[in-house]
DNA sequence: CGCCGACTATGACAGTCGTCATAGTAGATT
DNA sequence: AATCTACTATGACGACTGTCATAGTCGGCG
């Protein structure tokens, strides 16, 4: 996907998520984010004050809010909506990716996890905010799907976990075996907590 | 753990293994892990003539060597091995460290991922083995355990990647719900691919 | 002894990093 | 026109990084 013509600022937050995702946080220097950007470099400290730890802190924010949104269109573009069908649109997003555009990028909340929940702490906390953007719509859509309220929060984590974890496998064996394993076999376990009438 | 009295270029890898599932790849330095490791400085480039490189891929292998004797030795320990017991194992080992040691540290072969994949190919190679040197042992387990051929890899995989990503949600939250949360859903779920006698 | 291989010590190098200081432009306001 | 604010430009700084060159130590063996 090509840079948006939003403005700077935006675009540098936006390139920052694309190089963390591809590079990891350390390796992502600020000179190769406004360069992406193509946006001056001067507008660093003038938008970004807070110095790079601000500008990670917003990229993963913005990748939050980013999946979560994708959730909900997931679910308008399912005729009948299922558990199954939800986890399926949700792996066949980075199958697709992966067979598009290479295995080039992961998801950018893990690799802020991995590089900075020892060393920053403000980088944890958005870290944790955002899989909680995640969260929230996958639980929400599968208590509207029917399965049971105290099901939903764990079955939700369940998704995310071992949606991360196969991104993790299929990009280090640059397949997406992994992505298509765990969509078939998680799929029909989630089906099963559906409370059919 | 302490770091045991083999020699250095053993306490050199192993250390670069603990700063990396710590710090990320690309932040832990050379310098660091001599340190680390109480290894003079000049057997690095005697040991590791590749370089970070060969470090760090030394690193990961050791990793997964690591990742795959525990699950023997898991299953060593339990009296009546079922998948469900073997995964919560495979959790409650993560738990136990998060709540004693903190949660400072993930897994070194994600790290790798995440930091390496698309940088460094010999990198991403040593990670999938990695990945592949802890799902061989799990598979056969299950296998052993009554779940049909086919379905062990699979199933394998899935384990490996809920564990993975509840670690990374783990560490971002501070809190080993993820961690409980998704041993206790797919425990059951496991346990119904065996075929009872 | 003399030599040789394994291992260690250390300073230097070229490069990159995030950050900052300073100056400059452009546009709107008064 | 003067001035103020928003934004941009750019060079410099000190602190790193991985790697290398060179020299040194030490034990065993001929």
């Amino acid at each position: 996907m090509a840079v948006s013509e939003r403005g700077p600022r935006e675009r540098m937050v936006f390139s920052a998520a694309q190089l963390i995702r591809r590079d990891g946080v350390t390796a992502t220097g600020m000179r190769d984010v406004v360069a992406h950007a193509r946006a001056p470099r001067g507008s660093l400290q003038h938008y970004f004050p807070g110095g790079k730890e601000q500008l990670v802190n917003e990229a993963v924010e913005w990748a939050g809010r980013y999946a979560g949104k994708r959730v909900a269109r997931f679910l308008g573009e399912m005729s009948e909506p299922s558990p199954s069908g939800l986890f399926a649109a949700m792996a066949r997003q980075w199958i697709d990716e992966f067979q598009t555009a290479g295995f080039t990028g992961g998801c950018p909340v893990a690799a802020a996890t991995v590089d900075c929940a020892d060393s920053t702490e403000s980088t944890r906390a958005a870290a944790a905010a955002a899989f909680d953007c995640w969260n929230r719509p996958v639980a929400r859509a599968l208590r509207d799907m029917g399965v049971p309220e105290q099901r939903a929060g764990s079955l939700a984590t369940l998704m995310i976990s071992a949606l991360e974890g196969a991104i993790l496998i299929a990009r280090s064996e640059q397949d997406v075996r992994a992505l298509t394993t765990v969509a078939g076999e998680l799929g029909p376990f989630l089906d099963g907590w559906v409370s059919r009438v």
